[in-house]
DNA sequence: AACGCTATCAACCGCGGTGTA
DNA sequence: TTACACCGCGGTTGATAGCGT
């Protein structure tokens, strides 16, 4: 087995050096399955020492006998020690509801708005909390629609094509009208139906009963973000009283990764979108690791 | 104590987009 | 231009912890 394991590993060598690219792994010699302390305190050594310069590498310089792909997924899941432990908290989910009704299942999306989070970890807390929640307060966790209401064919006609999984454009969590600060929704956009960003944004108005709903007592949802806890202020604060020039900071964010992307003036959810845009990538931490590990604690 | 059921979450799988030889 | 690997993503699975009977 161990003879095989070789010599398929010295003909994949051998392939490599006449064909493009490399493997990504040695199929034959990985090992699968939960990782031991030792694998974790090796990948953990190495990268906190040598950052990664790419993962395919990572393995066989670390002395692992793992897929690169595999040590990407541990350390990007589990031991990057800038991850919060624990579930989320209320705001957490609050924001997780409000990005999956505007972005669908893209997790990862969804997780560079929650530093210190991970998409399998949102995927996972999605699957096993909040979709439960959301069923429970009568609300259809893929469509974010009350689940009494039946999708209205014509509305449906209305949405936007590139509307992800074409369920986002009906709640009132949508909120690039929405001021997270002031939980308001800014009157200039009001009456929008489209905005700028336009990738990630919907027609808001008038495309479902829901939204359009006079009298929200019957609906679930709005019954939810009308209740105390939603409309109370000291919520939406979170985004600007954490201090000063460091407006995020509830969300991890601090103020040099917020300001590229956020003014006073701009502290709508619009940050969050182009937070998604900042490439979290370790090797900047190779720099300086000290620095890094500063960084970690503060979350 | 033993068993079965459920919930949780780490890890894997397969795919699509992108980069490279 | 083509073929292939890399990377990241979302969906799914499987191990196991926790709970009730």
């Amino acid at each position: 087995m161990e003879d095989r394991a070789v010599t398929e590993k010295l003909r994949s060598t051998a392939h490599i050096e006449l064909m493009g690219r490399k493997p990504c792994c040695d199929k034959f010699v990985v090992k699968k399955g939960p990782w031991t302390a030792e694998e974790d305190a090796k990948l953990v050594s190495f990268i906190l020492t040598n950052g990664h310069c790419c993962w395919r590498a990572v393995p066989k310089l670390a002395g692992l006998r793992r897929c690169g792909k595999s040590c990407r997924l541990r350390w990007t899941n589990y031991l990057r020690p800038d991850l919060k432990r624990g579930l989320l908290n209320e705001e957490e989910e609050k924001l997780v509801i409000d990005l999956h009704a505007r972005l669908g299942n893209r997790w990862s999306k969804i997780a560079s708005s929650l530093p210190g989070r991970t998409d399998n970890e949102i995927k996972n807390h999605w699957n096993t909390h909040i979709k439960k929640k959301l069923i429970k307060m009568g609300i259809d966790p893929i469509t974010h629609e009350p689940l009494h209401q039946e999708p209205d064919p014509i509305i449906i006609s209305q949405q936007m094509p590139h509307s992800p999984s074409n369920n986002n454009n009906n709640n009132c969590l949508n909120s690039d009208n929405f001021n997270y600060s002031t939980g308001q929704e800014s009157p200039e956009n009001a009456n929008n139906q489209t905005t700028s960003n336009d990738n990630l944004t919907f027609p808001r108005k008038n495309l479902t009963g829901f939204e359009t709903q006079k009298d929200d007592d019957d609906d679930p949802l709005m019954s939810c973000i009308q209740s105390e806890t939603f409309l109370d202020d000291a919520f939406w604060n979170f985004a600007t009283t954490s201090g000063g020039d460091q407006d995020y900071t509830a969300f991890g964010l601090s103020s040099s990764s917020s300001s590229s992307s956020s003014s006073s003036e701009d502290c709508n959810s619009t940050w969050l979108l182009d937070y998604n845009d900042f490439d979290f990538d370790l090797e900047c931490f190779n720099i300086d690791m000290s620095t890094f590990e500063v960084d970690a604690t503060i979350n």
